[in-house]
DNA sequence: GAATCCAATTGATTGTGATCAAATGGCTGT
DNA sequence: ACAGCCATTTGATCACAATCAATTGGATTC
């Protein structure tokens, strides 16, 4: 699916080179302790045990099908902080997130940089334009991949129509997530923003962990750094933290860590996140 | 393309119902003067002509195809202002602009809009979850459209490969395209969002008209408001005008009118644009 | 050509979030 | 337990874009 397009790609950024993961080697699927349990020739159906599968890329897919499709798939781990790509790196590889969380950013010159988003369980990475990314894309916290080479995921996406009308399908939810975080950037203020984002990672976690009904109380986790926050936000990182302190202090959200936030009244965190309030 | 999805989808919208168009009639192909001159029970190869092509979801059809493709597309003629439709509607249809500027926008309850994208010759429009449009889509100037059924669309894109994989590729640059304009938003000075808003409708008219080589003025129109200006690139109007102001005074520009800048130093702009000045 | 209307520009002032700076808190390792 | 380090929070000040307000300009109508 990555094909010849004409965009245009301006210049090549030097720039810091922090830790890659190249030395990480691609094990081949189904070696993975982690997520088979065991090893050998016969690749084991991991596919069927995957924790993304039915977020990710391959959700139409069961059974046979799904093994066979899972067969050109291998495995990656990156450690907190390691980097997949960088923008203008050749796009090699498509990836989808199995576990943890990558953000992926585009910087300017001076060092401004812009988080255009966090993505995790289920979630596909590697679009670019001309055969190479658009974005750095940075692990988190540990992060699991699941990839495809470009030539290998273009002729599955052929080969199984299920698979090209889910990415299809995922590509929209993505313009229609990134035109959402646009009015955010261009027009929220910095207390709509930051309540918008817990409630983003709330509804992510319901959609992952499922939802109780009438909940109005959730426990949200951010592993990400206040920067980074501050960078998906258009916000500083001073704004972040006051604004978090104003949440506490209006008895929205409690703070257990810095990392951890305890939502008390997701219902009125509703309301400023839309500007409603 | 446009199939279940799993997307929340917030409140309706009321508000101002302003024209919708909905009176236009929907021309059957071929029937239209301005594009095949001559109306009667055979169709025309109107796509053959089509100043779109070129550049649209069809650009990797031509021949027999390209004619046995446009059969399921109809026309549609909007007037400047008129509404194409509204965020919530119902998604229809799904549109390729074939002449004139449309502009996608997201709206807060109070009246706070991002305006998302203009679509212009060529580009596709119609993304939506679930069903529903994600955006308000309104005509800057007279436009016209080519559209299909989403229905039709579906199944078109099933049997035209070619076509898929095109919009495939067009979604993909429409990702990073948002992607760049987040990076503006969060993190752009209002020179710099101005500057790169009249050098991305400079590129837009190189590809659209082809580029003289060592071009350093470009004439540029804008059919848009300063307030559409204002609320794409997130700012105020005062604020875009006295920034085209202060690009007059540095030499950079010249208006014509309000409406037609000359840029008389592309590079400077582009300099500008990065933030690299 | 004058009057009307609306968009765009220019001017004056304000307020909010950025910036600069210091303090606090939570880890790590010894 | 303490030092050292870094992330986060809090504090003080500033600058820039938003706001409020007035003027100019261009198009349309009579």
């Amino acid at each position: 699916m990555v094909e010849n397009m004409t965009y245009n790609v301006a210049l090549e950024k030097t720039k810091h080179a922090p830790d890659r993961g190249d030395h990480e080697t691609l094990d081949q699927a189904g070696k993975l302790s982690f997520l088979s349990g065991h090893s050998g020739q016969v690749k084991t159906d991991y596919c069927k045990s995957c924790g993304a599968h039915r977020l990710a890329l391959c959700s139409g897919l069961k059974g046979a099908e799904l093994s066979q499709f899972g067969q050109k798939s291998k495995h990656k781990k990156l450690n907190a902080g390691q980097m997949l790509f960088g923008e203008f790196d050749e796009a090699k590889y498509f990836y989808t997130v199995v576990s943890g969380e990558v953000r992926l950013s585009r910087m300017l010159d001076d060092g401004r940089r812009q988080i255009t988003g966090f993505k995790s369980t289920g979630d596909f990475i590697g679009l670019g334009v001309d055969g190479h990314y658009a974005a750095d894309a940075e692990a988190i916290d540990d992060v699991v991949l699941c990839l495809f080479t470009v030539p290998n995921m273009n002729t599955s996406l052929a080969e199984y129509t299920e698979v090209q009308s889910r990415l299809m399908e995922m590509m929209q939810t993505e313009v229609i997530k990134l035109q959402n975080h646009m009015l955010l950037l261009g027009r929220k203020t910095p207390i709509e923003k930051i309540s918008n984002f817990l409630c983003e990672r709330a509804n992510r976690k319901f959609l992952v962990e499922g939802q109780e009904d009438e909940t109005n109380s959730v426990e949200i986790r951010l592993p990400m750094s206040r920067t980074d926050i501050a960078d998906f936000l258009g916000l500083t990182i001073e704004t972040v933290s006051r604004t978090i302190t104003k949440l506490r202090k209006l008895g929205i959200i409690e703070l257990q860590t810095s990392q951890n936030v305890l939502v008390t009244d997701l219902y009125e965190l509703q309301l400023l996140a839309n500007g409603d309030a």
